[in-house]
DNA sequence: TTGCTCCTCACGTCACGTGAGGTGGC
DNA sequence: TTGCTCCTCACGTCACGTGAGGTGGC
């Protein structure tokens, strides 16, 4: 009766942030994300655009940072700082998460690289008669006198 | 005396893989990477190229995959198979990954869009007055009537 | 022989997963 | 009132972290 009529139960907010409720009622534990309004009875009430922090941090987890961290760059939701320092604080929060995102393609830009010179040399290995086993200490090197492509001396 | 003297212990090898022990140790357990050798006091001896397959194990586990996929992935070491299906079987993993790391690449450069929109919305941020509060909604719209980008709807 | 590396338990931790048993809300 | 959603414990799990107490190896 009381309960703002924009705001969402935890369900259905989970449905929107594409989580659940486990893990909403940890990272309410952790302060990372608290519900706007509790209900007498103890319900959870979440504002929709609110799903934003919940992606944002689990981006940020996919990232490689823990809850501790996230929370940190974050900061509280209640700022009290001036203007100034406050959009200070946002700025370094989105430069540090770029960075991030920046460092990480570029791993994956790496290891792309490398799943192609893999799937390369596998060319040669099909009119190949080696199969890889501990005998041939699994094709390293291979019989052309190469160290074979790192994936593929993983997987061998 | 008679350990093979291309083989190294688990220090050196974990330095090489960018890892450490305890991870080694569990990734054996988990059937993931078994020593080449172990000697009779029970020290663990390594091939240098398995640093490779660490590295592997690792990039997949941050692409999102627990252990068990890994595992099955990658395969046991000791291919019961004929070469036709062994390569197959490489070939399959080899197109898994790339399909996970095409898919991070993607979620990421939408992250660095949204990223950059909420970056530009901040320099008329800061000509403005506002200071996002729970009295104003965090600034949910924004005073020019438009919603915030979803990163600074996620921080303020 | 000394010092450093390695060994095996085994308990702790982070980020949840998964019920049990009970109650709120339209 | 019924059915569905939500609540709070509380124990379990995955992938390790971190000692304790002891031994191997050049």
């Amino acid at each position: 009766m009381n309960v703002p009529d924009h705001l969402i139960k935890i369900g259905r907010f989970a449905k929107l942030a594409g989580t659940n409720l486990r893990t909403l009622r940890y990272y309410e534990e952790r302060e990372l994300i608290v519900p706007t309004y509790r209900s007498e009875g103890g319900f959870r009430y979440y504002r929709p655009t609110d799903v934003n922090r919940v992606r944002l941090v689990r981006d940020l987890q996919d990232l490689g940072l823990n809850l501790d961290k996230i929370r940190e760059l974050l900061g509280g939701r209640q700022a009290t700082l001036n203007p100034t320092e406050f959009l200070q604080r946002i700025r370094a929060a989105l430069a540090e998460h770029e960075r991030l995102i920046v460092a990480k393609m570029e791993a994956l830009e790496t290891q792309r690289r490398k799943l192609e010179q893999a799937t390369a040399k596998l060319t040669s290995c099909s009119k190949c008669n080696c199969i890889p086993t501990v005998e041939n200490n699994y094709c390293e090197p291979c019989s052309d006198g190469n160290s074979l492509p790192e994936i593929l001396s993983a997987l061998f």
